[in-house]
DNA sequence: TTTGTAAATGAATTAACACTCATTTTTTGA
DNA sequence: TCAAAAAATGAGTGTTAATTCATTTACAAA
């Protein structure tokens, strides 16, 4: 196996992108990741070590990208409250900016179980982010001081992921980033009249 | 293939829940399902047409048990913020309470290509339910009338999606139908210090 | 231009597994 | 008690697709 990441290893993940969104891991074969990508099936296995491993790497080079944007997009906000919003923010744009992301991210990678360790440790990324965030809330005093953050941490998560994949469902048809506001809003107030 | 559901059919979908659970679909073999009812392999072939439609009823069975006692948790519900506690509570005690088919929902239905568009029949009427719950909500007064009713019922499925993936990624280990009442709590209240 | 090395190829191999069907077992009712 | 029908069996079949590897091509240095 090579080491090097050349430009063919990296036309192999993206063409790996496209094929596993269109037919998801399973039923893509290397044959048509190969057809996608421009090189014969043999080449694959110069670059990857087997299937499950183009997948792997995907997700890694992936996540890679999108926490080092998050973490831009915390460190950036001014208190709790726009550091909640910028990651929201960033969230949603980089999936609205990478739809074979968005889809492999909101359905591969909960269902294969050979990454799903691996995939603990990218959540927990994102609920350390989290965290960081609400902690830092209740000290400014802008955040209720009797949040169960272990709670509110999935919560926002999963209302996010909600989000998204909804979206994912509806073809990408409408404006991903601008569901930002609105969400942060309910995530702040809640639904209940005042 | 015989029309009737008798015994056998029965213990052939409760070994598929349980091998699809531990395995995941496509790892999961006709082979380990037939061992696991303690039926032989063609047996499963006179009950279902092929291995996608043992998933496709084992569906189909879950969710019309699970949506007829949460349409009577609606029902007994007074008023809106009951009805939707008394909706978020079943949600979680039904999945507590089946652990094959909480797993079997988080990783596989949305995964299952075959079965998609069933799928969006599904969460539409969790939606649905959501939908009703929310308007009467605004018709009392007790919930805001500014909300974004498309994006709210998103926000709170999503977020209790998100607590039950949570939970089986913990391997189950705490209770989950007592995260209920917090949750309500923070969709009614949101998070800000006020 | 030659030659040695690295990269790429794709046909051939092989293993897995969904599904079939000839045979056996069980049930039914006369 | 028996024979016809229904249900169940599991070994065998065929297909699919991941992976390998002998061969070819591209490239770099001499």
């Amino acid at each position: 196996m090579l080491k090097e990441k050349n430009e063919k290893y990296y036309s192999i993940l993206d063409g790996a992108g496209a094929v596993f969104s269109r037919l998801g891991f399973y039923k893509s074969t290397i044959s048509q990741i190969a057809a996608e990508a421009g090189v014969a099936d043999g080449t694959i296995y110069l670059y990857f070590k087997n299937k499950d491993d183009i997948l792997y790497q995907f997700i890694r080079f992936k996540t890679g990208i999108v926490f080092e944007k998050m973490r831009r997009a915390v460190n950036e906000g001014d208190g709790a409250e726009a550091k909640l919003r910028n990651l929201i923010r960033c969230h949603l744009r980089e999936f609205e900016n990478d739809i074979n992301m968005a889809v492999i991210f909101q359905t591969e990678v909960r269902y294969i179980r050979t990454i799903q360790s691996e995939m603990k440790d990218i959540s927990k990324i994102y609920l350390d982010f989290l965290t960081e965030i609400l902690e830092l809330g209740q000290m400014e005093g802008c955040m209720r001081q009797d949040l169960f953050i272990g709670l509110v941490k999935r919560f926002v998560l999963g209302a996010v992921e909600g989000v998204i994949n909804t979206w994912v469902a509806a073809d990408c048809k409408y404006n991903l980033e601008s569901m930002a506001d609105p969400l942060m809003e309910l995530y702040l107030n809640g639904i209940r009249k005042r």
